[in-house]
DNA sequence: CACTTGACCTGTCCGC
DNA sequence: TGCGGACAGGTCAAGT
């Protein structure tokens, strides 16, 4: 589910609420929502407080004590809830989201000592939650492939077109959804960001124009930079640590707009496409396939 | 190596 | 109403 913004938005707001409490209880799903053993959550996560709550592209960080870090990816549908201690006492905070936790897709609890709690809940199983001594997290696979993080100033229009040559024969949209590439962007934002630069998302890397990749590298981080001033976007899925939705989508130009007008060309109607295996959105007259 | 496709899961929506 | 298929804000492994 979560893109940057939305992995941003929920690391700001367990930055806040979880930074110096200390986990007394872990229970977790077997398998693969959190793989690692018992004696490993005993010995490393148990009785350790939370230090730092941190994010690399779609991944979070919560570093713990023991110099071991928590490293989470919420994927599709994935959610951490954290849920004070007044909720059991003075009732539900009226403007959560959420049901009672758990619930059926609650795959890991972590209680704190305080009696607050962290929910991490997911629908569809893809995410997880798994254990690393914290000097070992940047030698994690996906960690050493990732690209760069795109509101940090070093990255450049520069450092984007020289990015995209690896993927020259590949079509713009699937190239920026590359990890490698840069870090964070996903289906939204990748339609948000190719309206606002008029490129045609199957149009192949190579045919777009170094003119066209300035476009795109502004209009990226703008529409991440909104969309963390918004709170992220929220489909029925999404919501933040506080069990609250964003507001990105009341400013969307194409992402899920199919059938209403281009804020370029009211008379135009956004279409719905598939473009590198995913459901993409356009505006027929701005964005103009080349070849 | 680069590129595409299917797999991983569950739930929902849409057409017959 | 029931059922099959497509689809959903992400990555990987495996295939060509």
């Amino acid at each position: 589910m979560p893109e940057l913004p939305e992995v941003e938005t929920v690391r700001r707001g367990l930055h806040r609420l979880i930074i110096g409490r200390t986990i007394s209880k872990v229970t977790h799903d077997t398998g693969k929502s959190f793989p690692n053993s018992e004696a490993d959550v005993l010995q490393f996560v148990v009785g350790a407080n939370v230090t730092d709550v941190r994010r690399r592209a779609k991944v979070l960080l919560v570093d713990l004590g023991t110099e071991y870090t928590l490293v989470i990816h919420l994927k599709m549908t994935g959610q951490l809830v954290f849920v004070g201690a007044e909720r059991f006492g003075a009732g539900h905070p009226t403007d959560s989201l959420v049901g009672e936790l758990p619930d059926r897709s609650t795959r890991v609890t972590i209680d704190f000592q305080d009696g607050t709690h962290l929910y991490f809940n997911d629908q569809r199983k893809f995410g997880w939650v798994k254990l690393y001594p914290t000097v070992e997290v940047p030698n994690i696979n996906f960690m050493q492939k990732v690209g760069p993080e795109p509101l940090e100033d070093h990255f450049t229009a520069q450092t984007l077109y020289d990015r995209l040559q690896r993927r020259k024969n590949t079509t713009i949209k699937a190239a920026i959804l590359d990890q490698t590439v840069l870090a964070g962007v996903g289906n939204i934002y990748a339609d948000e960001g190719l309206w606002g630069a008029c490129i045609h998302p199957a149009t192949r890397v190579k045919d777009v124009s170094r003119d066209q990749v300035n476009d795109l590298w502004r209009e990226i981080r703008e529409v991440m930079t909104l969309a963390i001033e918004k709170g992220g976007s929220s489909n029925h899925t999404y919501i933040n640590a506080e069990g609250k939705k964003g507001s990105y989508m009341d400013f969307a130009r194409a992402f899920r707009r199919e059938g209403l007008g281009c804020p370029r060309h009211p008379e135009t109607m956004i279409e719905k496409i598939k473009v590198a295996g995913r459901g993409t959105h356009i505006c027929p007259i701005c964005q103009v396939q080349i070849r």
